[in-house]
Formats: C-alpha cells, sequence, structure tokens
DNA sequence: TCGTTGTCATCAATCGATTGCAATATACCC
DNA sequence: GGGTATATTGCAATCGATTGATGACAACGA
C-alpha cells in the first residue's frame, strides 16, 4: 500500500508553495510561469498525486457527492433507479451515494444522517410510502442543511420537491383497460392498508369504476403486502370469486397471483385476465407477456436528478416543485378480449 | 433548509471552548464538570448538532466509510450482495458507498479513484472478470493507500485480499449430478470466451466428464454472454444437439434457455434437463423449479467484511489472503432422473 | 531617481473538528 | 504564606486543501 502524496510534498519536491501547486493543478489562469506549470504538472503526475477531497470539501462547502436512500436494493425497480441516478449524477460529476434502509422510518433516518455528516450536497429520498412513525424523519428533512428531491413516494404534507409517477392514473388505467376490453366483474389486488402508493392505485382503479356506472364492490377488492408469498397467499380468494379480470398492483403482487394461478392449472388470459405494474423479469421469461403499467424508472432519475440540479445551481423559487409523471399502458397478451354481452 | 450547526457555535452559546464540547460530546472519561457536561449535551441535542464527518476524518485520518464497486447494480446477484454487504457495514458503524460501474475498466478505475478522494477507509471490488485492458486498474489498485478486497471476481496475479466462489467446483457439481442422474450426453452454455468466471465453471465441467471418462465434445460446448438474449439465441443450436441435459452457467443464461425451451414447446425435465447456477426470481414462480448451483451473496459479503475488517484493525499479514467457498447444489425439479442403460 | 505597471509567487487565514500541553483556580498541608 | 495536589478548562497546532491579500522584482516612462 502506497502513502497518500500530498500538495505540500508536490510542493517541496517541486520547490514552490502550496497555493502555486493549488493554482496550476485546478487550471486556474492565474499568474505563474508556463515553465513552472509544466513543471508542477509533470511531478504530480509522477507521483500519482490526487487531491484529497475531504480536506477540500471542507474549505469548498461541497463534496460534488450527493445521497440516495431506497427502501432495498434488491428491488428490480429500486436498482434499476438507483443504477439510472448515478450514471446520470456522474454525466455532471457528482458521485452518489447509495444507501438500503430496509424500509423503516428509524433507519431512513439514521442513513440520512450519515449522508449529511458525510458531507453530501443533497439527497434523493425514496422513503415515507409506509404508514410508520416518521415524525422524527419528516422533523429532519424539514431541518436539513441541504436540498432534498423526494422519489417516487413522499412523506405527506412535507415542503419539499417531489418527483413521482401518477398512481391513482396508474390504477385507473389499468382498470379502464379492462373495461374497456369487455371487463365487468374486475377484481384488485392492492396494498392498501400499509402503502399510500397503494391507496392511491386503489383509488384510481374505483374512479375508473364509477366513471362507467360499474359498482364498487368490496368483496372484489383484496389486499396485498408487497411480497410475493403474500400475495400468494391472498390470491386463492381472489381466484375465488366471479371476476374475469384481475388489477394487479405491483410486480410482486403479480407474481405471486401468477404462482397461485398456475397452481390451479388456470391458464392467462383464458380463464382469467391480468394487468400488472412494473414489470420485472417474468415477462421476457414466459408466455402470456404481462400487459402492465409501466413506470420508467430512467424518467424518474432524469427528473429527479433535474429538480436536484436547480436546487444546488441555487435555481427554484423557494417553492417545492412537485413533478408527477405519468405511467405508460403497455399491453401484451395477458387480457382476453370479452364480447360486450350487455 | 436549516443552517449547519459547528462546535464553536455550540461552545459559543455554553460559554465553554470548542475542545470541552469536544470532550464530552465523544464522551471522552475526561476532565469537564458532570454540570458542563449536562448543560453541553443539552445544547447540542437543542440545537441538532451533528458532527461534520469531513472535518473529523480529516484529523483522524479515517471515516469509517467503505467502497463497493460491482458491475452492475440492476444484477440481481450484485444488488443482493450490496445489500447484505451494506447491512453487515452497518452492524460494525461502517457506511457502505455504493457504486455501479457499467463493467468496463475505465469505468471501474474512474469510479475507484472516486472513492480514495472521497476517503473511503476501504474497498470491496467486483471487477476484473472480463478480459479488457485492465492494466491501469491494475495499476491503480497494487499502489491503493487503502486495504481493498476482492470479491467474487479478481483480477488475476494482482497481490490482494480475494473472497469468491469456487467457479471450477460449481461447474463441476453441477456437471458432476446429471452424470450421477444417468445423463451421459451433457451440453453447456458458458461464457468461456470473455469471462474468467466463465472459463473455470467450464472447466469444472470438463473435469466432471473427465473423471468418469466421458469424451469432451466441442460439439457440446456453447458459447453466450451473461446475457438473456445471447444465451436465447445461442439456445436454437444447443437444442438441435442430442443432449439430454443443459448446465446453463448463470441465472440470465438458463432464463435465455427457458424462453427458448418454452418458445420451442419443450418441456423440463420431459424433453430436457437443466441445471442452472444462481437462481433469481424465476423458480419463485413457475414450474418446474431449478435445480442449480447456489451461490449465497451474503456469505460473500460476511466473508469480505471479515477480511476488510483484519485489514482495517491492521492485522492480518502482509500477504493477501484468499477465501474459497463452496457453492450448494440445490436440487429441486428440472432434472430428470435417467434409467442407465449402460 | 522615483513612481508606475506588470508578472510571478508566497503568506496566512479558513473550513470544522481533535488533542497534547499549558494555564487557572481551588483546596490542602506544613 | 508558600508549595503542591487536584480538578477544570483554554490555547494553539494539526489534518490537506483553497484563495484573497500581499510581496518581490524587473522593466519602463518621466
Amino acid at each position: 500500500m502506497a502513502n497518500k502524496v500530498t500538495l505540500k510534498q508536490i510542493a517541496q519536491e517541486v520547490g514552490l508553495s502550496p497555493s502555486s501547486v493549488s493554482l496550476v493543478l485546478n487550471n486556474r489562469p492565474c499568474r505563474i510561469s508556463e515553465e513552472n506549470r509544466k513543471l508542477i504538472k509533470e511531478v504530480a503526475a509522477r507521483n500519482h498525486y490526487v487531491p484529497n477531497q475531504i480536506a477540500r470539501s471542507l474549505v469548498m462547502r461541497e463534496s460534488r457527492t450527493l445521497g440516495l436512500i431506497v427502501p432495498n436494493i434488491e428491488s428490480r425497480f429500486f436498482a434499476s433507479l438507483a443504477g439510472s441516478l448515478e450514471k446520470r449524477c456522474r454525466e455532471d460529476g457528482y458521485a452518489l451515494f447509495i444507501t438500503s434502509s430496509g424500509g423503516s422510518a428509524e433507519d431512513d433516518l439514521e442513513l440520512l444522517r450519515q449522508l449529511v455528516t458525510r458531507g453530501v450536497d443533497g439527497v434523493f429520498l425514496v422513503v415515507g410510502d409506509e404508514f410508520s412513525d416518521d415524525r422524527a424523519l419528516r422533523e429532519e428533512v424539514s431541518h436539513l442543511p441541504i436540498p432534498a428531491v423526494m422519489v417516487d413516494r413522499a412523506i405527506e404534507g412535507l415542503e419539499c420537491d417531489k418527483v413521482m409517477f401518477d398512481h391513482e392514473m396508474g390504477g385507473y388505467m389499468a382498470t379502464r383497460y379492462l373495461i374497456e376490453q369487455g371487463h365487468r366483474r374486475i377484481a384488485c389486488l392492492v396494498n392498501a392498508r400499509r402503502s399510500n402508493t397503494g391507496r392511491k392505485r386503489l383509488a384510481g382503479y374505483e374512479r375508473a369504476l364509477r366513471e362507467v356506472g360499474l359498482p364498487i364492490d368490496a368483496r372484489l377488492e383484496f389486499e396485498s403486502e408487497y411480497y410475493i408469498p403474500s400475495a400468494y397467499e391472498a390470491s386463492e380468494a381472489v381466484l375465488a370469486t366471479d371476476a374475469t379480470a384481475v388489477f394487479a398492483s405491483s410486480d410482486n403482487i403479480a407474481l405471486g397471483l401468477l404462482k397461485r394461478l398456475h397452481e390451479m392449472g388456470k391458464s392467462i388470459p383464458g380463464d382469467i385476465s391480468v394487468v400488472s405494474y412494473d414489470n420485472s423479469a417474468a415477462d421476457v421469461l414466459f408466455e402470456p407477456a404481462l400487459t402492465a403499467i409501466e413506470q420508467d424508472p430512467g424518467v424518474l432519475a432524469e427528473h429527479a436528478f433535474g429538480c436536484m440540479s436547480k436546487r444546488l445551481a441555487g435555481k427554484g423559487g423557494r417553492r417545492a416543485e412537485e413533478v408527477v409523471l405519468e405511467p405508460v399502458l403497455i399491453v401484451k397478451d395477458s387480457v382476453l378480449e370479452l364480447t360486450k354481452h350487455n
């Protein structure tokens, strides 16, 4: 292991002062002779000199580093979001500090503090969807000394830039499509109990039904956590109804449902139609490809970075910006068109 | 946005010197009267004081931050590794800076430099599997001023701690199992051209064949990149052989193969048996569940952190440590037992 | 010769913490 | 009262960089 080389050492070797070396290496258009300029650069290169960002950011008061907190980096959607966001940050010379919290508000808070004390210039937060006690977190976010952008989900009622997909619209589009295909008895499988996102998707589902005068039947609304086994459990009851179609409000929920369908020997869309959300690997693999509401994480990342960028530049008014993105319905093969018998 | 509160401000408010405040907040068993101790703590809490790690690590010469470079955070295996590793680091009070390179040696190098200048105390490297020009990277790693641990893959011939699964053994175990089940014509689908890992798995495959006196038939060895479409392409040729079983040497390769099989109406294991590697979501979902060689990323993370921990503590000899982990064969339902007709 | 201008380079303060070394105050002993 | 413990606390240097203020020196004009 080599030693770290400092500015001072370079200066000593060249026989000039540290300030001169700093000036040259930062390419300041200052008054250092061409001759010395070359010399310094050469010595620095020869010694593998790399400036110490820690020291630099102490005086510069910026680190060109951003932070990201996601609930679970092992989820495909968040991993993809993290990947896109990092790429985007790097394009602008920022490093991205990716962290994964486990989803609890306490962990989120802990990570947030870690990031702040480590001097990130701003944070992207994917937090606050579940109904846990987030008072401390909310408090911390509102007193943050650096800009924050909430991504994909939000702590309700917090004045803060937000970038997210319109979950209500997603639920609406999915259901609306099923209705257009002639379905009348449409079940849904959502995480409304513990997730704001889930609630919104449910609201969209209900709006679509109301809009065409279909009844909202509580017996067709099923609850599931965002985990495959949970959805698998819940699906049995779904299949006991007379529904001809199901709106599965997340990718994992869809997967749990599919597993159950498969086990029961039901075929899609022959026996039942399915609209999913956020298709993951599954559609690459097996027939039928799932019709789904898609949210492109890359788009989310792009807008989130945009917001952050403005804040960092000191632009962007005092008020929080709120970007709402429309999800897209991708039609594939999991929905049967019913001949309208009405 | 609130302002950042500094030690000095706290000191001023309390009417004591910054040094005293520092002493108290770090719980030094020193000096300082109980009375003032309480006072300081209270004022610090009231002002939401959080120490500036940047300043602190400048003088302490450690940041309690580690770095991780993975080729692609969107891959399930690496995401899982990153998740486990972060959790493990946090248990010991370290934050983990997760970065994702895209896989090229230049990007790896760039990220490594970023991490080092940002003052991480050590780095976990998942780099160097592909045959690209890694001279600069190799050079950088060997001159690193901080400990590095190579995880899951390695730059060949570099004196550096390494933690990885035995890929040769994995290939061997998979093939050996197929042989034991009575298969004699066993194809394999590997990324031997561009991946060291792939080469090793191929070597294991061949060893198993040799061991029982089966011929090594180049017509049964197929090349595929680690991407689903690539494997999908390659699979057509595989299925044109008389092989009764296939060893698919990565999860994505298995998925591409499965897709092709499905499209051709072939059933597993009825028409052909499959042993996969690193099962991802697929086996949760559909029948038959895949028999596979499993590498637990959590185990990898645990050992990697162990190595790092030793280095950070200054223990661990001058020589590099090399930890080789055995993968595990998980038997499920994708292999048919052939009645031995010999 | 003095003043002015311009060029090249250094000084010294600063960022926010940590810490060894003094300094002050009080008490206690002879 | 002078000397010595003991208990508290402050000073100032330090980490490695950045940067506005300042200095040294040569050339040139008046």
